[in-house]
DNA sequence: ATACCTAGTATACAAAAAGATACCTTTTTG
DNA sequence: CAAAAAGGTATCTTTTTGTATACTAGGTAT
């Protein structure tokens, strides 16, 4: 069965937030890109947001931001060696949930998707046999 | 540098939620737990916040609920083989997890904690360089 | 002089998640 | 008759997250 021992945690602490699996694809991506970049690549993500995130994941040394000292302002963010290592984390993580989300097809049918989740647990929390 | 294709949201759409990491810790140590047991084993949980995490993870078929029909009520939790199959990426968050842990001590001190991530946040924050 | 550029910050507000507390069920025990 | 037992639900309040909008800095182009 192989229990896992605990603190997976940690590495949900670098992932949660709303945008951050999306900036994080952006960057594994595209390597390195501006903060303007990354504001027309994710078009619903505010200014706020977007800093906010790109911070947290700063401080977890996961992105890395160079400051070119101009005006107009230039910024550039990209994936720290350490947050390169973190790849293979991702990349179980996205395997096993491809494999999760047919799964999830065969239980509940083919007009699920991912967005949908939260409709569907409505339906669910009320009891069953 | 393997860009991860993506869609590891899945499993963030199963792991997030203040409770869940605790509970399918303890589900995957203990095998089969009653809603009291788990009670027990994580104090500071209310009901309705037990209820609620284990009916997510009980949606995406991780958690199996079989009721005995009895007074007073037996309900029985346990990991179901589907959920099984994601030891593999819990472990492997795990063990990332735990050497992005000793980085951060590198790089801030031995003074750090999982816990203590958002206070130096806040110092962080801060414009540096 | 004014507008524009980029990478933000500040402030106010709305929405979502979590917490506190009380209540329900049905049978057995005191 | 009342209390206990286990596994919840209902309702309300608080906290945490996220959104919207306006504003800033300092130099260049018009």
């Amino acid at each position: 069965m192989e229990a896992p021992h605990c603190k997976f945690e940690t590495v949900l602490e670098i992932l949660v937030g709303k945008w951050k699996p999306v900036v994080l694809f952006h960057l594994f991506s595209n390597g390195t890109m501006r903060f303007s970049e990354l504001q027309k690549a994710i078009p619903d993500i505010t200014k706020k947001m977007l800093t906010q995130q790109l911070r947290e994941l700063e401080y977890h040394d996961i992105v890395h931001r160079k400051i070119y000292h101009q005006i107009p302002p230039k910024v550039e963010y990209s994936i720290t060696e350490h947050g390169k290592g973190m790849s293979t984390v991702l990349q179980a993580m996205n395997d096993w949930g491809m494999s999760h989300l047919s799964h999830l097809n065969e239980l509940y049918g083919e007009e699920r998707s991912v967005e949908s989740f939260e409709g569907r647990l409505d339906e669910f929390t009320k009891d069953k046999e």
